[in-house]
DNA sequence: GGTTCGATATACTCATACAAATTAAATTTC
DNA sequence: GAAATTTAATTTGTATGAGTATATCGAACC
């Protein structure tokens, strides 16, 4: 038991695109399995031994791992006592890695309805304070996401990519850090939204004017319009969600 | 070179309370070092055996470290490339610990000014939330919270502990995990108002009433009033505030 | 019954060796 | 001379084994 591993080759894990050093995987490989369901709060995890055998990875790799999702409030790790999941409550689920990981596989619905409300909360603030202090740069950014999603479409990746563009440079419009810092989280929302709409082959109404609304209002530098803009865009776009929520899975 | 290692004893690193790892408490240290701007973004990070050699800790205990940042948003690290530090826009200043980090020295006027703005945006619709869906278990968990604030008053470190409590209470009430998620982070904002404030000085009004206006809209389920009322709170709170901000340092 | 104390399991730290990956330089080729 | 290709060098990444520190549990002891 020592010598079967020899090969010394090929030790790399593919995803989606592109190839993640061990550590990472492993982080995926169990932050997943966390957010599954699969170890739930609680939950005592294996010892470094057994685990990273298990595995097939050295324990260097799998206490990286472990410390990424230390880092990010899923574990908890002390001696003696092992490595158990920590409750829900103490999950950074703004993380965008975390909020990554949720979204490459069949997302907790309860969850996006949570991320959508924080969207109706978040945005159209933001919005107003975009309207108030945006630059001539980020309105730049803006005409540019939006003539963007208009060339492509919201049926492509790339109309998506700059849907989420769009909402961004509105956050980052806000000149406010911390706002700012929930624009995975809002970006995640934003790219489900397309996502779940279109599979299921429901695109009853077009969201760009909605979007040319609140970007005219913050162009406009018009506070008031900009957040009722914006709430109204969120409000149809929650409708359709909601609407797509309530079938079961196709 | 090398046998100047054999102490083995006495490896710990005391912070305000108890003692951490040392992997934990490089991070510490390197994250903090970030946030005060001594490694500004861009800034590539010495090589691990430099760097570990100089902090005298183990490259393992050190490459720990590295994960938590990367974990967090803050640095970035690939082979013959280097670890370097991310933009600002890239990091987790949401993350709790990050708050921990930033508010156990002297923060930055302009973040907590944006932690601020954040809390505005959150708390009245969380509160209207909590209006909606609290539990009777939660109300009694804000009626404590406002009983210790009361017993205890702001000046001693229960009282303070008893505010966090009680507007932590409110966004687990909203039954929105990605609010509650932000929980850390109005602590933050909060906990370092009354501090600030108390550091001036200036105490020129007493919050329970605002906090008790909110308790009895969230208690009755008005969500209008609760709304109102806890934006009442902040608008009173976040005056004080730029008060305090506006003064030179004590 | 509560308290002290010791054994034990577990994570933590260290040191060293080697592998992989990426950048940069050197070389070839057109 | 410029572009593509190969080579080399540097840095992080992975593996392994030994030893340390610490929290928990159980037993002995008030």
């Amino acid at each position: 038991m020592g010598s079967e591993r020899k090969e010394g080759t090929e030790r790399r894990f593919a995803t989606e695109e592109g190839s993640l050093r061990i550590h990472q995987a492993i982080a995926r490989q169990l932050g997943t399995a966390i957010l599954t369901g699969v170890h739930k709060p609680g939950d005592l995890f294996e010892g470094e031994i057994e685990a990273s055998e298990r595995l097939h990875v050295s324990r260097t790799a799998y206490r990286e791992a472990v410390r990424i999702l230390i880092a990010k409030g899923m574990l908890e790790s002390r001696p003696k006592a092992g490595t158990r999941v920590l409750p829900r409550s103490r999950w950074n689920v703004l993380d965008p890695e975390m909020l990554a990981w949720m979204f490459a596989g069949e997302p907790d619905r309860a969850f996006i309805r949570d991320l959508f409300e924080l969207r109706g909360v978040i945005e159209p603030a933001a919005a107003e304070f975009a309207a108030r202090r945006r630059t001539g740069e980020q309105l730049d950014i803006m005409t540019r996401a939006l003539e963007d999603m208009e060339r492509h479409g919201l049926s492509t990746p790339d109309g998506r990519a700059a849907d989420q563009r769009f909402h961004h440079a509105i956050l980052a419009a806000t000149h406010n850090d911390a706002l700012a810092a929930l624009a995975s989280s809002v970006g995640a929302a934003v790219s489900w939204t397309t996502t779940f709409k279109h599979r299921k082959k429901l695109l009853p109404r077009d969201p760009l004017p909605d979007h040319k609304a609140v970007y005219q209002a913050i162009a406009a530098r018009d506070t008031a319009a900009a957040r009722t803009s914006m709430a109204e865009l969120l409000r149809l776009a929650l409708a359709d969600m909601d609407l797509a929520l309530m079938e079961p899975e196709a």
